[in-house]
DNA sequence: AGGCATTAAATGCATTTGCATAGGATGCGT
DNA sequence: ACGCATCCTATGCAAATGCATTTAATGCCT
């Protein structure tokens, strides 16, 4: 069914000892530099170029495509979005002017999210700063406590 | 000031060729693999054991300590959630009978979070669903694409 | 052509979160 | 003892998110 991980003897004793097993430090781990890049990352952005985390990350993908636009569906596929929360980031991408939005001539349901040159622009200008966070936080030690023992 | 990762060389070359950097793929799976437990772990422990994830990692560090309480500033240093937001995610473990919330008689502006006998139940309920969702997830191979071009 | 399941996107709603702020307690300097 | 900066937690508020539902278009089957 599904593969079975560590052995119970490791589980055993963990359960007993009250001590942390691999897999949940390794999870907090995940937790802490997921949050702390996270964190300066949108701070990062927010503060530098107006653009929130999960605006920034549909500009990328658009902007890594021969012609900056796909279907909504498409975009949908890369980021980690709920529909609706998608649906969203969009419309607010549009208000700004950094993309448009067509229906699709081929599928009217589909809506095409194209970048405007602004957005392309803008795209361009946050890239510095997207590539700079995760240079200096990708890899450097984290700070954080991952458990109150520490 | 900040150390300087990668040459340009390579910032140069992917920057006109629109390729994916090392630190971009590594981010985006980052990204995937939290999105996927994260999802996961929600909707098991939600289903399972009507607790968030949040909920439950207080739960968790607060099973860690020997007298299973702590001052809420202190479980601060070991979530990953604002000042606010843990007091909220406190008051609704408060409101479901899961911990207590004591003034500290030391220093009356501290909170004493403790574990109340229900709580360590829920707690120990919940860590084989946690556990099991790690060992399925926190190792598999991605499924979601990171890039549009895949 | 008509009916029906399916797909794409948008929207109402509740929940969670963070920021800014407030309220209360502590401790230190004078 | 008084004033004041600091610390700890709670709360008002706005923004972002997910779920469920809605609206609209497509494709298929008869």
């Amino acid at each position: 069914m599904h593969a079975m991980v560590g052995d119970m003897t490791a589980t055993k004793v963990s359960a007993e000892t009250g001590e942390i097993s691999a897999d949940v430090r390794a999870w907090r781990e995940l937790l802490a530099r997921h949050a702390d890049i996270t964190c300066a990352l949108d701070r990062a952005l927010q503060t530098g170029h107006s653009l929130g985390m999960s605006e920034y990350e549909v500009l990328e993908r658009l902007a890594e495509l021969p012609d900056h636009s796909a279907k909504i569906a498409v975009v949908a596929k890369s980021v980690h979005l709920s529909q609706s929360a998608l649906s969203r980031v969009i419309a607010r991408l549009e208000s700004d002017g950094l993309v448009t939005r067509d229906v699709c001539t081929q599928d009217r349901r589909a809506v095409i999210v194209c970048l405007t040159d602004e957005g392309l622009l803008r795209q361009h200008e946050a890239r510095a700063t997207h590539r700079d966070v995760l240079a200096e936080r990708l890899h450097a030690p984290l700070v954080k406590g991952c458990d109150l023992t520490d």
